[in-house]
DNA sequence: TCTCGTGTTTCTTG
DNA sequence: TCAAGAAACACGAG
């Protein structure tokens, strides 16, 4: 479920701990989301060490400490969420990290998502170099216009959900920026005259700044004049002309449009 | 029992 | 060397 908005619903979760010492670590260090990382360095720098600052980027957050950095990437199915500090594993609780107050955990039951770490107060490697973020003034229309050039032979869908280019943007994101924009999901990026590419970049930074608005603040559920509450629905229809929706998979991913509204021209 | 999925990485093909 | 597509990963929901 996690793409850009939902991921910083999800980094507040662990807010309550900023400040807080870590007491203890519980985690499973052979669970797949752990993959990479050595469990002894690991444990031995976070314990004792205090939560410093969280910032997220696209999919993917930064959790400081005052002795090391954890990243977290949620995959498909993580969660980040605190509970009381006598709380007990559950059986997708991949990483729980107790605090005097509270604990900050971190379950995933299909393990698609991923922990980093990096020990030391410096900037890990894996944080730097990261794309402009969407809402940032250094993505500009130019440096869209230059990557949809550059993969001119892809349909545009499957593009959108590069993180290279769209940090965030994940399968409903895509698909309510090109249902927005009317642009069908599967037409090559050569083929976006230079007007409708201008349009895609206003609507990416629309649906960023809406999704952050709704779903970032609480979780609520977008609006029913977005296509998100209607993609998946049995006999869905188009929320701004009224005709059913059609879904196929284009670039990979099942896809949601609207035939009346995206057209090819 | 079988299919599918709001993601990423790695492999294969062109 | 680069781009595009497919497979693999793991597990719950329908």
């Amino acid at each position: 479920m996690p793409e850009l908005a939902e991921v910083e619903y999800f980094r507040k979760q662990w807010n309550g701990g900023l400040g807080q010492v870590v007491q203890h670590v519980a985690w499973h260090p052979r669970a797949r989301i752990a993959r990479g990382v050595d469990p002894v360095e690991f444990e031995k720098a976070l314990t004792g060490s205090r939560l410093i600052s969280s910032a997220a980027h696209g999919k993917q957050m930064l959790f400081r400490f005052s002795r090391a950095a954890v990243g977290i990437h949620l995959g498909m199915t993580g969660e980040l969420r605190a509970e009381r500090a006598d709380f007990s594993l559950g059986k997708h609780d991949h990483l729980v990290l107790f605090q005097g107050k509270q604990a900050l955990v971190f379950s995933d039951p299909r393990q698609f998502g991923r922990i980093l770490f990096h020990r030391g107060t410096d900037e890990p490697g894996w944080w730097k170099n990261r794309p402009p973020d969407l809402l940032s003034n250094d993505f500009t229309k130019s440096a869209l216009q230059n990557f949809l050039t550059r993969r001119k032979a892809a349909p545009i869908k499957a593009v959108l959900l590069m993180q290279e280019r769209f940090p965030g943007v994940g399968n409903w994101m895509a698909d309510e920026i090109l249902w927005r924009a009317r642009i069908l999901p599967s037409l090559r990026c050569g083929r976006l005259s230079e007007q409708v590419v201008n349009n895609l970049w206003k609507t990416i930074r629309e649906v960023c700044r809406q999704a952050l608005r709704v779903i970032g603040t609480d979780f609520s559920d977008p609006p029913d004049d977005w296509l998100f509450p209607h993609r998946w629905e049995k006999g869905g229809c188009c929320p701004r002309c009224g005709i059913d929706l059609k879904r196929a998979e284009v670039g990979g991913r099942t896809t949601c449009w609207c035939p009346r509204c995206q057209k090819e021209d």
